[in-house]
DNA sequence: GTGATTTTGCAAGTAGCTTGCAAAACTCAT
DNA sequence: ATGAGTTTTGCAAGCTACTTGCAAAATCAC
């Protein structure tokens, strides 16, 4: 190992605080700068494409939307706000699959899913 | 009405033939192209989101690729082959979920959903 | 034909992501 | 301490797909 990442660990900590659930990288480095420094948006981009890479984050890619990330755990999917972009964990949904099923219709290898439903959260619901 | 869409009927056209399922953009102008002369890449977008806003056409945002255009018909849900963004329809996945539920805890009004399975395409595992 | 309306073509702009590259920072072995 | 080797950083530029502005052209209703 060389030059210790000066980013990653305070990438980790700011995806562990549990105020909000799949930060952008710019939340990111807002996060980060306020104890701080901000990082430059590319290093940042590269660290956690590392930890994306060593499997310690997840990237829920979102269309037409910067991508979220969180740490990775127990693998569960997504509401998206598509008011507030409020990220909302649910446990798997594919769980009421039938991803054999589906597989066997299609020929497809399915990879590993990433479920994101979208709709109005409680607020916007509200605020509307 | 003044002056009539030129593209409008062509795009439609192209998208009922049934070869390959969801078209980006560029792929229906190669398309509208073969059969005389392609259109310029702006018309074509704003005309596909005039249909788009008719509900004639339903545009499958997917992220980090183009998105894909099909005719709106029945409600179905896809497969996305991420070597050769070969899409698939496959019925609804959301008739599994427990969608009720999921809103009930947690406070979401749901919207219309798109659920896109990635996996590998009988074809692309045979190539690899 | 005249006027109103809409689409077209061309160009430029945008967001979010990605990469190139040299300078700096760090570790380790000497 | 010194130098070699490796990795991250900062800055800048590039990329894809999408989006918008605007004047010119096409068409319809009269």
């Amino acid at each position: 190992m060389a030059r210790p990442a000066k980013w990653s660990d305070r990438v980790l900590a700011a995806l562990a605080a549990p105020q909000r659930h799949g930060l952008t990288l710019e939340e990111l480095r807002c996060e980060i700068g306020e104890q701080g420094s901000a990082p430059e948006f590319s290093a940042l981009y590269r660290a956690v494409e590392h930890l994306v890479g060593q499997g310690l984050v997840r990237r829920v890619a979102l269309p037409g939307r910067p991508a979220r990330h969180e740490l990775a755990g127990h693998h569960h999917d997504h509401l998206l706000c598509t008011s507030c972009d409020r990220l909302v964990p649910v446990g798997c949904l594919a769980a009421g699959l039938d991803l054999a099923g589906l597989e066997g219709a299609t020929g497809f290898a399915l990879a590993a899913h990433d479920i994101v439903l979208p709709g109005l959260c409680h607020d916007c619901q509200a605020a509307s």
